[in-house]
DNA sequence: CGTCATTTATCTACCGATAGATAGAATAGC
DNA sequence: GCTATTCTATCTATCGGTAGATAAATGACG
């Protein structure tokens, strides 16, 4: 029973970050939405800090997981930006959450050190993805290059789910990455006259856990 | 003495909105920070809500009345998104700090609908302003074409703050800027061989009071 | 096996601090 | 004197966090 506590914590958790922010993540609503009393949280995340902490790291890791397993079987760049953009679509879908580590960028002065170390990292991991994903396109570009163009996809994708959610509406995700495509920072995905590398057109599977 | 109580609470509420969001926005420090108390600023903003929807409301207002005169001043597409680009960047250089609205929409679900709504009007009022400015350079184009563009515009540089201010480097954010140049986003400023209108490459004098 | 000690996990009850908000007295300017 | 503004004082609700008790496993040892 005690490692389902500690489970059951942070599913509970995680959602309520990615819905309303670290701050108001309350001790209170994870105890009740577990059923158990806050005090029993606080025994297993000691702080504040080290739930939130917790909450990222585990984020992180399984973000990894899943695009490296892209990364493995899918050798299509075109294909795996397209599944790569549709994880963060994912968060809006599920009552217009966002990527966790997004929002808490966004409360970066109110974070617990530990937890601002946890984002950095995420940062870290998805740069690093897409520069790995990028440069298997294109070897012969300098390393500087590719980092910045990964730093913009990144970007780019999580400032359209931050207007998306802002505005409460889906829509507004897709006409950005519409645009970036268009605009050639994405790859096109299907019919229009756009440039870089094509890929095909279909959307595939799961779009993994919303995030 | 009362407009100016009413406006100073304002000014001291704005930044600190801008660097911790609205739900770590409290009373007391505004109070403090104004040099009131407490009870005098729910005399001139009932309800957080009030004053949380006043702060969007005339954050839009100046925003539009600053880049309306870029509009008129500036006849030049790249210079103005580059002073557009730099007011976001503004934001960050002073202490890290967003987009008033680009936080307001990461704590959406907790947020007074009065608040939301100017929120809507802050993105709504950018969109059109870049679908003006770009209009005025490629008449011909789809207006929905248009719109795309300028959202995704609007989407990747606030994008690039909210990843910038996540790592707390404003190198972050013009790597971010350069890379959308080089993938033809946003129209080079100088140097590279970008495509798109060109501009000169000056950046100018203010860029605005920090939005 | 049985006994005793320890650990695990949870509970109840509370702490000081702070949140937004309100009522009503005091003060100031016209 | 009336109106606009600010004050004092207080309320209720919630926050993260802690103290202390307890029941149930777990393990050690004779």
């Amino acid at each position: 029973m005690s490692m389902d506590t500690k489970q059951a914590i942070m599913d509970a958790a995680r959602p309520m970050v990615q819905s309303r922010g670290y701050n108001a993540l309350s001790f209170r609503d994870v105890a009740t939405a577990v059923g158990v009393k806050s005090a029993s949280v606080h025994y297993h995340f000691p702080t504040k800090g080290d739930l939130g902490a917790a909450l990222a790291r585990l984020y992180t890791e399984e973000a990894v997981a899943y695009f490296d397993a892209l990364l493995a079987d899918d050798s299509d760049l075109g294909s795996c930006l397209q599944k790569y953009t549709d994880v963060f679509r994912g968060a809006l879908l599920k009552n217009n959450r966002m990527c966790l580590c997004g929002i808490l960028a966004a409360e970066r002065d109110d974070l617990p050190v530990e937890v601002r170390a946890e984002v950095d990292r995420f940062t870290d991991a998805n740069i690093r993805w897409l520069s790995q994903l990028l440069s298997r396109e294109t070897p012969k570009t300098r390393a500087k290059e590719i980092e910045g163009r990964a730093l913009a996809i990144f970007s780019a994708i999580g400032g359209a789910q931050l207007v998306a959610r802002g505005r409460g509406d889906i829509a507004v995700f897709d006409e950005a990455i519409a645009a970036y495509k268009a605009a050639g920072l994405l790859p096109a995905t299907s019919n229009p006259a756009g440039q870089a590398p094509l890929a095909e057109k279909r959307r595939t599977k799961g779009a993994g856990s919303g995030r």
